[in-house]
DNA sequence: GAGTGTCGTCAAGTATCTTGACTATATGGA
DNA sequence: TCCATATAGTCAAGATACTTGACGACACTC
């Protein structure tokens, strides 16, 4: 075979950020196939991130917009397509006129039981190839460099740059 | 304050798929704002994405395409931005007439040797927040989990999904 | 040299996300 | 009360990233 051009012998980048990006990469894939596999068509990784930051109870479509970092017309147009699907409903907020609540649908509930399952279903078989020990460390060490970043910036548990900067 | 709706207490996941996802975005967040900062006005994730398959001394379009995750199109598309910003180049394959070596620019290479130092930096930001000790665990449940990866499916380095299953 | 497969391209469509402009409601004060 | 200003959400248009399908050019085998 061809070899003049080293292509065998190169290797892929190994730091912080690729291994992450790889290792986020990989889990959502994994995830996300299996939701599919359960049945929840709709599920993709954009609507996985913003489905993250609407709590169980609901939230007020202005707070979401606040903790995910995105534009308000992205946040808009994914809810538009979960409410589309039939996985969330939006309700007017009886305390602001202006306001909508975003809430769960009995789908939508029945979609993150499911996620629960096969987050921990994936996180078994992290520790059945890592070991308990290196995979507690692992999220140690995630849950710190999260901590670190809150601190750097304002104090907001996220990535979220000064939401009161320009405000 | 209203404060009916719980909206205060709510928190957000934390489970690994979550935890890595945000790693890796505050990690692509921060490495592409000093991209930018660097004169780099052409990087995008997208684009960085694919550059981390691309070896130093260049490689074929085709070779690209199997080692990244994505359509030959996509990997296409990519090339011809990255070509149009001069970063890259194509040329015509002395070895097979169909085929096209992609090769970094003097231009790609000045953003490379950027990119290698940011990284040490950014790398020590997270050294600095969470300890040496910590920060080397957490390389090291990431590999122990790539290589765990590698080996569930066939045997390449990747999460390319079994690149000889359906060819 | 004919058949088959690989390499790259062209074209069109979908999803995600962005900027800009706009409507309706809320809030705080003259 | 009325007005100024700010906030919540929407509408519209466009950029980017990615997909599927179809195709032309070359390579490889027989």
């Amino acid at each position: 075979m061809v070899k003049e051009l080293d292509e065998k012998s190169e290797t892929l980048p190994d730091h912080v950020g690729w291994r992450l990006w790889q290792a986020s990469r990989a889990w959502h894939a994994e995830f996300a196939a299996a939701m599919r596999a359960a049945g929840h068509a709709w599920f993709t990784e954009a609507r996985a991130g913003l489905l993250g930051y609407i709590p169980r109870g609901g939230t007020r479509q202005s707070a979401l917009i606040e903790r995910s970092a995105t534009s308000k017309q992205a946040v808009q147009q994914l809810l538009d397509g979960l409410e589309a699907e039939g996985v969330l409903e939006r309700l007017p907020d009886p305390r602001d006129g202006r306001g909508k609540l975003v809430r769960y649908t009995r789908k939508g509930l029945d979609a993150l039981q499911d996620g629960d399952r096969i987050k921990l279903e994936i996180e078994h078989g992290y520790v059945a190839r890592i070991g308990r020990e290196r995979f507690d460390t692992l999220m140690d060490a995630l849950r710190a460099l999260d901590r670190g970043r809150s601190e750097a910036s304002g104090e907001a548990g996220n990535l979220r740059d000064r939401p009161s900067e320009a405000k």
